[in-house]
Parts: C-alpha cells; structure tokens; sequence
RNA sequence: GGCGAUAUCGUCUAAGGGUUAGGACGUGGCCCUCUCAAGGCCAAAAUCCGGGUUCGAAUCCCGGUAUCGCUACCA
C-alpha cells in the first residue's frame, strides 16, 4: 500500500508553492481550514457557481482560514481561456477576493500524471486500451431515441483490460482506477450526512484519457483525478461544492485512500433552479453573474439573495450585510434541497439596497452608471459633491436597479431628457395649464431663498388665485421639469433642481403645452 | 434501467416529538399621498401520499410517489 512516502511528494510540491505565493505575506501563517472554489472555464461565472464560491469565501473569512481560487482547465474540447477573466471578474464584483491563486490545471499536468503513475505501479490503477464505444459494450442503447427502447437493468461495466493482460490495440491506454470489489466506500458529508455505497457500483473510472495528441505519451486527467491530486497538493481542508457531485465523492475518496493522503470533510450544497426546477440553465434567461451586474444589480444585494438561497441562519433575518453574514455563517445552515432562483425576491434585495446603505456608498455605483450613460460631470466628484449626494438621497426610494438612474431620472442629471408621452398625456390635460405655468415660471423666478417653502408658497398661492387643486398644479408641473410622471415630491425636486434650470424648463415647454 | 439525494404556503425558508405550523418575496385589500415608489396595517396561502413507533409526529422508521443528481476518456 502506498505509504507517506508517496505522500511526500505532494508534500513537497505542496510548499514549494505555498511560499512562492505568499513570498510577501510571509509573516502569520494561518492555520485554519483551507478550501477552493474551482470553475472550468467553458462559460461565464454563473449564479450556482457564485453561491458556491461565495459559500467558501464566507466559510473561509468566518473560520479564519484560506480562500483558494482554482481554474479546472483539462478539457480542452470545452476550454476557452479569454473565459477565465470574466470569471475572476465576476468573482471580484461580488466581493470575493482569494488568498491563493488563481492556479491553472493546464500548468500542472506532470502532478496528475505522476499520481496516475504511482497508482498503476502501486496495482490500484490499469492500462485499458478500449474505445469508449467498446466500453460502454451493450450500452449502446443509451444513446438511442428517448421514449423508446427501456433500459436493460445492468451492473456497472467492469473493462476486460482490468483483469486480463490487456492487448494493446490500436489506440494508446487511458488509465482506469481500479475499484476494489466487495467492500462499501463512506463518508460524512458536512450537509447531506453520512453516505455510503457498495463499490460494486462504482465504475473504474478514467484517470488519465488516452491521449489524442499522436505525440504524447500520456493523456490529460479527467476531472476527479485533477481536483483529487490538486486537492491533496493545495492541502484542502474542506471541499465545499455542487451537490451534483455528492454521488461522485465515493470515487474520490477512493482516491484520496490510494493516494495515502487524509480524506477532506465535504459539504455539498444543493443545487439551484430554474421557475420551472429544471436545474437553471439559459433556457431561463440570464444565468451570468455579469449579467447580473449589466443589469444595474448592487452586488451587495446579490450576495445577499444568493447567501439565502440554500442557507438559512436560523433566525428571521432577511436583510443580512456582509459582516452580519460573515458572523453568522456555518455548514450547519446549509440547506438539504434544490432551491429555485426567484429574480423578483432578487429585485427586492436590490431596492432594499438602494434605499437602506448609507448613501456614501451608493455614490460610487450611481457614479458607475451616469458615466455609463454618458451624463457624468467631474465637478460633481468634488465642488458639488454635496448635491451630487442629496439628489441620490432624493432618488433612491423610487429606483430599482442602478440604471433607473440615467433613465427616469435622466432630468436630474442631464438638460436634455425625453418627456414620457404618457406622462403628458395624464397631467397635461387641462387647458388652463398654460396660462398658469406661464404665471407660475414668473413667480418662481421671483423667488430669492430659493428652498422647499417659498416654492411651495409660489405654487399654492397660484393653485389658489385660479381656484383649482394645488395637485393639478404639482402633477403638470413635475412632467414640465422632469418629463416623467413618476419622480420624487415636487418642491424637493424644485430644490434639487435649482432655480433657474426650473423656470428655463417651465418657459421652455409652454408653447408644446399651449399647441394642445 | 441502476444507484444516490430531497420533499413545509406559488417561491426562499423557520419550527432538530407537544406552536393557533412562524418570517420573507410575490399576490389582494386598506392607510399615507402631489405622481410613482417606499413605508405601515390586514388578508388569502403549506407540512407529497400511505402505513407504523408514540399519550402525542411536519419532526423518528418503513413503503409508495414526485423531483433532482450521478451512472462520460465533461466538470
């Protein structure tokens, strides 16, 4: 059986890269678990991917332990390396900032190959020449049409190559782990309990493909070869990850057993779904955590939907910000069922965001989305920074998404807006508007406090003097200066607005209003 | 087909043998009101089915069903 010795090898590379990735934090060494989030490049960071990132992030900050980023890069059929940007990218607008990595699988391909060596020297792997078609033997059904042909009941295929000296055939050999029959692999899982199987079920798995390249000698590890071998390397203390691989962890505890090294304690979190509990897909519109983030979401927000999806704290809370997050957090909260991504609590989450952070750090997204749209002006950085605060103060219980900002709320920050047909529609009925708007740009140019009272003084006394509601009034004169029917009270927008943009805007829209 | 996992309002979840089964989103109504939000109040809304164990079961056990996952030289 293989000994430490075959452990030490693992040891040794173990750190040698740890010093060379902390050559400058070379001082406290933490000791606390260690875990990873490691995505494959084959598409954008995803929503079940982010959570379980995040889960390990939380898990790592809460205990005090090692956050360790991973790229699983070993299919190249699949593999898009411009993809791994967007992942980090993704990774770092939600706030989830590594300890160690990002490593690359690609770059580590001599450790998966010598661990796939020692297990074939040391009997617990073997050389199959199969195609996967011969493999797979009578199973060719499966890929039949669904509906028809029923499945014959089968055990699991056991390759001719794993007993018998195998010939070599046309193809080079993929390496198969060699399960050992008549005995039950177990494990606990931190989420999902105890589990065990009999081993009469589990596949010998591949190791190692047969390599495509003519050229090479040996292929790219599969996927539990990879994430066992690196696992053992970067010395994970804990594998937090999909609950699709739950009935993959019996192989790799396998592995973990053959390769001499100390098995992890897993937590699987549940997976997460589409409206309809199909496992969410693109069928279900966006799936990206940077659409996401396109979409004008906080991403403190999104942490905090995605955190309650699938982990509860025990109490009542809802609103949870990050440090309450950080406090609370624990496997023991993790839920045991799939959970459905509900987009309208998530938008919940968002204006609970906009309206309840303390403006300060508000500023800087609504900054992000003026200058998006085109509308940002520097001196509100500086000069006019105060104002620049009071009117997102001013906006935010109406807004949803960051850029309800630079749309309905374009007039704030920008002279030149749309008025909203409907809008006009609504409040510009009245045909003694007019005459009234006329008298009320002259009063309110007349105003020298320009504040909330005098202008509401101006308005009412005017409302009063023609003898209609001072509401008429209000409602006409907000879609004069800001386009929209649907904006933040009136006078305080007049403030905001200052005076002379109001009387210029009031002036300016009299002759579309007169024409009607 | 085999193996595994899961099952509480439409959705996310709380209640680890004794509660009128709680909260949140969403939905409906009312209040507030200058539009629209926000906010406040109220309402409807659930223990998958069947057996056990127990004085007592959402909770423990068994069976069924449904759903999801794995069953790849994908991850």
């Amino acid at each position: 059986m293989p000994g430490s010795a075959k452990l030490s090898c693992f040891q040794f590379q173990a750190s040698r890269k740890v010093s060379c990735a902390k050559k400058m934090a070379s001082t406290t060494q933490s000791s606390g678990p260690r875990v990873r989030f490691a995505p494959s490049p084959t598409g954008y960071l995803h929503v079940g991917g982010a959570r379980t990132a995040l889960f390990n992030w939380l898990f790592a900050r809460h205990e005090g332990g090692t956050f360790i980023l991973r790229v699983e890069d070993t299919d190249v059929e699949r593999n898009r390396p411009e993809l791994v940007d967007g992942i980090l990218n993704s990774l770092r607008w939600l706030g989830l900032d590594w300890d160690e990595g990002p490593m690359f699988q690609s770059q580590r391909l001599e450790l998966y190959r010598a661990a796939a060596e020692k297990l074939l020297a040391a009997g617990a792997a073997y050389l199959c020449y199969c195609s996967a078609e011969r493999y797979a033997g009578g199973d060719a059904a499966e890929a039949a049409e669904p509906g028809d042909a029923p499945h014959a009941p089968r055990r699991v295929t056991r390759c001719p190559c794993r007993d018998s000296k195998p010939v070599p055939g046309d193809q080079k050999p993929a390496i198969r782990f060699r399960v050992a029959l008549g005995a039950t692999t177990a494990f606990d899982d931190a989420v999902f309990g105890h589990q065990e199987v009999v081993n009469e079920e589990i596949e010998d798995f591949v190791l190692l493909r047969s390599p495509k390249d003519p050229g090479a000698e040996v292929g790219l590890p599969t996927y539990q070869l990879g994430a066992v071998v690196d696992d053992i390397d970067m010395r994970i203390t804990h594998v937090i990850r999909g609950a699709d691989h739950l009935s993959n962890t019996p192989k790799q505890v396998l592995l973990y057993r053959a390769l001499g090294a100390p098995v992890p304690i897993f937590a699987h979190v549940p997976l997460i779904l589409g409206p309809d509990r199909k496992r969410l897909s693109k069928r279900h519109g966006a799936t990206s955590v940077s659409s996401y983030q396109d979409e004008g979401f906080l991403p403190e927000a999104f942490r905090n939907f995605l955190c309650l999806l699938g982990w509860s704290s025990g109490d009542d809370s809802e609103y949870l910000r990050t440090d309450e997050l950080l406090k609370r957090f624990s496997l023991a909260g993790v839920s045991r069922s799939n959970a459905v991504f509900d987009r309208a609590k998530l938008e919940w989450y968002n204006t609970q965001y906009l309206q309840l952070l303390p403006v300060d750090e508000l500023l800087p997204a609504v900054q992000g989305e003026l200058e998006r749209a085109g509308i940002w002006r520097a001196e509100w950085a500086d000069g006019d920074r105060e104002w620049f605060r009071r009117t997102v103060d001013l906006l935010r219980p109406r807004t949803r998404l960051l850029p309800d900002f630079s749309h309905w709320a374009r007039a704030f920050f920008s002279d030149t807006f749309d008025y909203d047909p409907q809008a006009k529609e609504k409040f510009w009925k009245d045909e003694r508007l007019p005459a009234m708007l006329g008298r009320l740009a002259d009063s309110l140019a007349a105003v020298t406090d320009w504040s909330h009272d005098p202008c509401e003084h101006a308005l009412r006394g005017i409302a009063e003097a023609e003898g209609v509601k001072a509401g008429l009034l209000i409602n006409a004169t907000r879609v004069a200066i800001v386009g929209q029917a649907v904006a933040p009270p009136l006078f305080e927008t007049m403030v905001v607005l200052g005076q002379s943009r109001v009387v210029e805007r009031l002036k300016r829209v009299l002759p579309a209003l007169a024409v009607r």
